[in-house]
RNA sequence: GGGCGGAUAGCUCAGCGGUGGAGCACCGGUCUUACACGCCGGGGGCCGCAGGUUCGAAUCCUGUUCCGCCCA
């Protein structure tokens, strides 16, 4: 007999859930192995930053992603689920920037080095701290493998990258214009500019003198300080107005400089403004564009931090801000002011810090993207690699075909050093900005090496410096699928687990990440094989952005972050990510409520107490006997678990969380719970035939086992505390349910379940019968009384024999007779009808009915009949319908109407009945 | 300006060609020896609006109005 312990009232996951964890790592359960035979499984996880704690989007994240790769290796594959934490240059070096600061200290006051060796002791005390958070949630991943992006492996991997990119052309360093974040002192890349639209600020116009004295052209600008930078005035070249002044020179009124007009029909919109516009080349995108067509001087104004350098004479040292008030008093006290208006204008912030973004001239590296995004355009028309939601395939082919070079220097210390050195000798250390673009002139040839070259190839001298930029952290980012498993060493990992099988992520990273490593492991990994090895994963899973229950999105600021640990303490990891998984639909925003999570809970506790009831029932239960022969009920509902088996099978492989948490929900609730347990205690009670008995314990052990395996990969902590209690019942049972067999369909169904799954619907039809007119009478539930039920054909009259005391159970009732005789007369008080098969159900007892309430129930139940019958006669009686619409349909919409038909004369003739008795 | 998504029961969302579903909330009954984190029953929706296709439209097409997101 099997040693079962007794399980508390109600489920507490607080006092369970700490256990498991070290259980299955100490079971190496979530090792892979790279056994031979096996279907393989590989996702990296996308990489929290160090700086980071776990918030909702991980919660979502890590549950999707946990429950494919429990699921996975729960169907026997060899899965790794490989962990690793980012870096994270920028917000990492802010962190401790701040740290400095509030000591009185700075990074330049520590020198590099000591700076770095802070970082890195930063990061050995807190960087872990959100990988013990992922194991609060249940993330099975393979701790073995643990990967970080600054990792000695990891930083080889960047500068094996980088050289080979740079030899093959595809890495470049330029002199352009990129975006700079004053405050972070950093070129930052086109995507980590958030542009904030609509903000008001004003338009405000002035004018330039023409040099000759001839007159003036009136220009508008939102930006009045960057005219310091102007090196032309540009109108339309089919402009009328303007015709005469082309070629000619205008005066800056504050700087002694003089600069042309110049005709230009790209940057020019005739019909904005007074049609002239102010171009500066120095500080504007499309003003770069243009100085380049009319080979404009381009002229730089700012300092790294956002002051105004020497170029702007009295100017120089301002802050933009105040200089943008300085330079429209000196305009408008020279008389040059010529208005100014509101205007609704889009401004680039950075992503880090918020501090608006300046287009900032320097030199910078730069990865060529055109050819690396061609394979990875390639290997989504042809279907090699899959997203979903399908949607998102036109964003990102969008995006790629459209893509621009990328800047990927950033001027910070922390992060992946540019494996870029520069000779003493052959380059000048002069030229920039302090702070902006690294070493060396712009012209100043770099040597790229994996290692610090031995001499200068060209003069032959050793003293090299190294390119004091790091690498921008997306760059190392999307090298892990591959820099995790060992590349560029051809290692076993790498052979067994490239390309991953799945890339899940959120949709905000399309581009920042999922696009990039497309790019670069077509680009990097096994050159020369087909497409279909080199490409980094073969599905992208995009989930979408978690809110809060009004559909806001949470942040700080709103004060409507909801934190996964708090959640996890009050309701357990598993309500968690039950919510989180049903509430995950394809391209659907998941607004998390409270309320959904405190449900999901509840049917934690449910499946507690139903394993409780299985377990105080199985105490003489031995797991060695052979199987019993199975009753209606237990063939019912096997049957209905192997459905809802493969239904979650389906919804899983179709990454429908959704669906495959409200199918296990519903069966597990609804089904098992609310009928078989209920219908089991008949067997279970029954002292005069242990065979049923056994049967039912049988059955219960099995559902029990199969909901708790379909479960596991939502619920992992609850699942594998019940499987673990009942273990001992469990035939062959392995040692954890982490590692046991994911259920399917079996491939045969026998004969008898048609017949059992009928005659269960006949008892719920009943049952649901009595107890709505119970409802409907207010008859008190521990009112006992008996009924009639009446059937012709004696098949059915059997059935209605066998389900008799099932349905006296479940409905309260004292007896049921069963009957060919029509039962009824004017004793009969209710009436109830079933259709197919054809029962009368009669219940005598008028003591207990209220004839006005009978009456109101029957009139409504023949209104509601009559309604349904004209809709489908419309249809039935339409020839075209007739003719046109399938078979089935047909069929199904008269066997409907027969049946309605039915029931509607059945309800009449009970109020004819009603009628009489009422009458007396 | 270009693109994408959403609008279905009080709330949050499924459904995406065959008579409108779930969870929660609500109302009524109930502590029936697994569970009151429970059990039983019930009410509630011209499926954003207007056209069209179809025997049949929440579902497909067109237009339209709001809301959200992305790119420029």
């Amino acid at each position: 007999m099997p040693n079962l312990r007794e399980l508390s009232k109600t489920y507490e996951p607080a006092a369970v859930e700490p256990r498991w964890y070290a259980f299955w790592v100490e079971n190496g359960f979530f090792a892979a192995d790279r056994r031979t035979g096996a279907p393989r499984f590989c996702i990296t996880i996308p990489p929290p930053n160090i700086t980071g704690s776990l918030h909702m989007g991980h919660a979502l994240t890590v549950t999707i992603e946990d429950i494919v790769v429990r699921w996975h290796r729960m169907r026997g594959e060899d899965t790794l689920w490989l962990p690793g934490t980012d870096h994270a240059g920028i917000a990492t070096q802010m962190v401790v920037e701040r740290e400095l600061r509030s000591e009185g200290t700075s990074r330049h006051d520590l020198g590099r080095e000591k700076f770095l060796d802070r970082v890195w002791r930063w990061k050995e005390l807190y960087g872990g701290r959100i990988n013990e958070q992922l194991k609060v949630i249940g993330a099975s991943l393979d701790w073995g493998r643990e990967a970080f992006t600054l990792s000695p492996s990891l930083s080889r991997a960047v500068r094996e990258a980088f050289v080979r990119l740079h030899d093959d052309g595809l890495i470049y360093r330029d002199y352009r214009l990129i975006n700079w974040c004053p405050r972070c002192l950093t070129a930052l890349s086109d995507l980590e500019v958030d542009h904030e639209e609509d903000v008001l600020g004003d338009l405000w116009s002035f004018a330039y003198p023409l040099a000759d004295g001839s007159g003036e052209i009136v220009v508008a600008t939102t930006r009045p300080e960057t005219m310091l930078g102007d090196t032309a005035i540009a109108v339309h070249p089919d402009d009328e107005r303007h015709k005469a002044v082309i070629g000619k020179n205008v005066r800056h009124p504050l700087l002694p400089r003089e600069f042309p007009v110049i005709a230009d029909p790209v940057l020019v919109d005739m019909a904005f403004g007074t049609g002239a516009v102010k171009v500066t080349p120095g500080h504007d995108f499309s003003d770069f564009a243009t100085g380049k067509r009319h080979g404009l001087a381009e002229l730089n104004i700012l300092n790294a931090d956002g002051t105004l350098n020497d170029a702007c004479g009295k100017f120089a040292g301002l802050d933009r801000h105040e200089a943008r008030r300085k330079v429209k008093e000196d305009l408008t006290a020279t008389g040059l002011f010529r208005g100014r208006k509101d205007h609704l204008m889009a401004i680039g912030r950075c992503q880090r810090c918020k501090e608006v973004v300046e287009p900032m001239l320097s030199t910078q590296w730069f990865v060529k993207t055109k050819p690396l995004a061609e394979p990875a355009i390639e290997a989504v028309e042809k279907g090699i690699v899959t997203i979903i939601p399908e949607t998102w395939t036109k964003t990102y082919f969008h995006w790629m075909r459209n893509i621009q070079d990328w800047c990927i220097s950033r001027q910070l210390w922390w992060g992946h050093q540019v494996p870029a050195w520069y000779c003493t000798r052959c380059s000048g250390l002069d030229g920039r900005p302090e702070g902006i673009g690294g070493v060396g002139s712009k012209d100043a040839k770099p040597l790229v090496a994996r290692e610090k070259p031995a001499a200068c190839p060209e003069c032959g001298g050793t003293d090299l410096v190294q390119d004091p930029d790091v690498l921008d952290t997306w760059f190392s980012s999307a090298l892990w699928p591959f820099s995790t498993l060992g590349w560029p060493d051809d290692t076993p990992d790498l052979k067994a687990y490239y390309p991953n099988d799945l890339m899940e992520t959120g949709f905000d990273i399309l581009f920042f990440w999922v696009a990039r490593m497309m790019m670069m492991g077509t680009r990097l990994v096994h050159p020369g094989r087909p497409l279909e090895e080199r490409v980094p994963f073969r599905t992208i899973y995009l989930h979408a952005m978690v809110r809060d229950e009004k559909g806001e999105k949470m942040s700080k600021t709103r004060r409507n972050v909801i934190d996964p640990l708090d959640v996890t303490a009050k309701h357990g990891a598993d309500a968690l990510r039950f919510t989180l998984a049903s509430m995950a639909t394809q391209g659907q925003d998941v607004k998390l409520s409270m309320p959904r999570v405190e449900g999901y809970r509840h049917f934690g506790n449910k499946l507690w107490n139903a394993a409780r009831f299985a377990m105080m029932n199985l105490g003489d239960y031995d797991p060695a006997a052979p199987a019993e022969k199975r009753g209606m009920f237990e063939t019912w509902i096997e049957a209905r678990f192997e459905e809802t088996a493969s239904a979650v099978n389906r919804a899983l492989s179709g990454y429908r969380f959704d669906e495959a948490a409200n199918t296990i929900y519903h069966f597990t609730w609804h089904e098992l719970c609310d009928w078989y347990i209920e219908l089991s205690k008949l067997a279970l009670y029954d002292g005069a035939h242990p065979s049923g008995r056994r049967a039912a314990q049988q059955t219960l052990v099995k559902m029990l086992d199969g909901v708790l395996r379909l479960l596991h990969p939502f619920m992992p902590y609850l699942s594998e505390e019940i499987w673990q209690a009942i273990r001992p019942c469990i035939p062959d049972a392995g040692p954890g349910l982490a590692v046991a067999r994911f259920p399917d369909a079996s491939a045969a169904s026998p004969a008898a379940r048609p017949a059992a799954a009928a005659q269960v619907d006949l008892l719920k039809e009943i049952v649901t019968g009595i107890r709505n007119l119970r409802g409907e009478h207010n008859i008190e539930p521990s009112k006992k009384f008996g009924a009639v039920a009446h059937a012709e054909a004696e098949e059915t009259r059997a059935t209605l024999a066998a389900i008799s005391p099932a349905v006296r159970k479940l409905s309260g009732l004292s007896n049921l007779e069963v009957t060919a005789e029509p039962a009824g007369g004017s004793g009969s008080a209710i009436r109830l009808h079933v259709p197919s098969p054809a029962v009368d159900i009669v219940i005598p007892a008028r003591e207990l009915v209220d004839f006005d309430e009978e009456e109101a129930r029957l009139r409504k139940e023949i209104k509601k009949c009559e309604g349904d019958l004209e809709g489908l006669a419309k249809r039935l009686n339409n020839p075209a319908f007739l003719e046109k619409a399938p078979a089935a349909v047909i069929e199904k919409d008269t066997a409907r109407q027969k049946d309605l038909e039915q029931i509607l004369a059945k309800a009449k003739q009970a109020l004819e009945e009603l009628a009489k008795m009422k009458g007396k």
